[in-house]
DNA sequence: TTGCATAGTGTTGGAAATACACGATATATT
DNA sequence: AATATATCGTGTATTTCCAACACTATGCAA
């Protein structure tokens, strides 16, 4: 087929910002590039759109050939148009962002991923492009998405005690909570179904631990209920 | 320079969900295609991105060659990859919306926007490629983003009432409100400057005019100050 | 003068958010 | 066995915020 608009045309790119949760604090997966340009340096995963794939296809596919990490959370994010962003040409990119469990990512750690490493999001090293910017759009999104919907979920392992989820929280919030009013508000939202098992770690009483209840979250979604922290 | 990446590439668009506010109604602006595909059908203004320009400068041309308007507010809104949106060949879109004054555009009408037309948003006519669920996720967008930020005032003229501003967010936010506790609230923004005119339409008390305060607003914003509605 | 249409204004009861402290329970140590 | 220690888990009192609600004011027209 003739191509309907034969001007010089942009390339189009995506690109992921990886969430995950470990250690008490947020992170952020980075890749270091094996080509030129920024050769060496760190990079979120990303690359070109085929043209023959959606958007999110090629996010995930980019995900899975640089990172290893299938089936996880992945959202648009906002697309980056800058003339000057990528030295050789002119790049659009489609940014992403995904959240992961970190347990799910370091089983393939070994294989696809040997050149991808977690960073805290609070020390960022120097990113390649317009890549800083990205993240930070990122944090933002993220910050403001999980005050009313519960997504937190997708960076916590099935199994989670309310201190793990609460640490969570103050990690992408930034914020200190209270403990009982914390409580309080996520078990009324009526979406964590306590196991019949617990956690010990260390010399101290065990911790219940929950699992999310994603079918009653969509139930629940499609009355019209309200999950704002 | 060569291309970094010579695959075949998609092409790249931009299409803008134009909102005004007239006779309690929110509307969109739409123009008559006059090529293929969809010639004749209604769809939103917009068009390709130039490769020298950046994805906002493109939005702004399109807007200003397809309907005379300019300066405007405009915000990126989502990027549109479907394979089979345009049935030439593979087009990304990236949409934003724009909020303007309707008496602006009324002015330019005559000249550049010969074929444009303001439609009601809750009687849209059928729309060319997806447009209908770019303008689907630009409502919700608009009502989501109206709770929290003070961008309502871009669909009024600089002067306006308060039942003038309570009409356009019942008919953004498609509930009614309570005159009291909507005046309580916005005034007690303090983003609203009265001004020494009142307004007389009809046989009645005339009521005050009000003009929005920018200066303050930005002050405010960056002192972390909450607008939510 | 009356009718009419919209402008403008406060209070109150209930719900929700916040602040706050101590007993429970497991392990490790002596 | 007793004790130290670290986290788990829980309730109440106060304050703040939100929602519901009705009448007077003012201009014009008849």
């Amino acid at each position: 087929m003739p191509h309907a608009y034969q001007y010089p045309r942009a390339a189009l790119t995506v690109d992921c910002v990886v969430f995950g949760f470990g250690q008490d604090e947020l992170k952020v997966l980075l890749i270091q590039r094996a080509l030129e340009p920024f050769k060496g340096a760190l990079a979120l995963p990303g690359g070109f759109v085929r043209v023959d794939e959606t958007l999110d296809d090629a996010a995930r596919r980019e995900l899975a050939e640089e990172t290893g990490l299938k089936n996880v959370f992945l959202e648009q994010l906002y697309t980056f148009g800058e003339i000057k962003r990528d030295p050789r040409e002119r790049v659009v990119s489609v940014a992403h962002y995904a959240l992961v469990k970190l347990s799910d990512h370091k089983a393939k750690a070994a294989t696809d991923a040997a050149n991808a490493e977690w960073f805290p999001i609070s020390k960022l090293p120097k990113l390649a492009f317009d890549h800083a910017d990205i993240a930070k759009m990122a944090l933002a999104r993220l910050q403001g998405k999980v005050r009313y919907q519960p997504i937190g979920f997708e960076l916590l392992p099935p199994k989670f005690t309310l201190s793990e989820l609460q640490h969570l929280y103050e990690a992408i919030l930034e914020t200190k909570l209270d403990k009982r009013n914390f409580r309080k508000k996520v078990l009324g939202f009526g979406l964590l179904a306590p196991l019949k098992e617990t956690q010990m770690t260390g010399r101290h009483r065990p911790a219940q631990l929950f699992r999310f209840d994603a079918d009653k979250y969509e139930k629940l979604k499609k009355r019209g209920s309200n999950f704002e922290l």
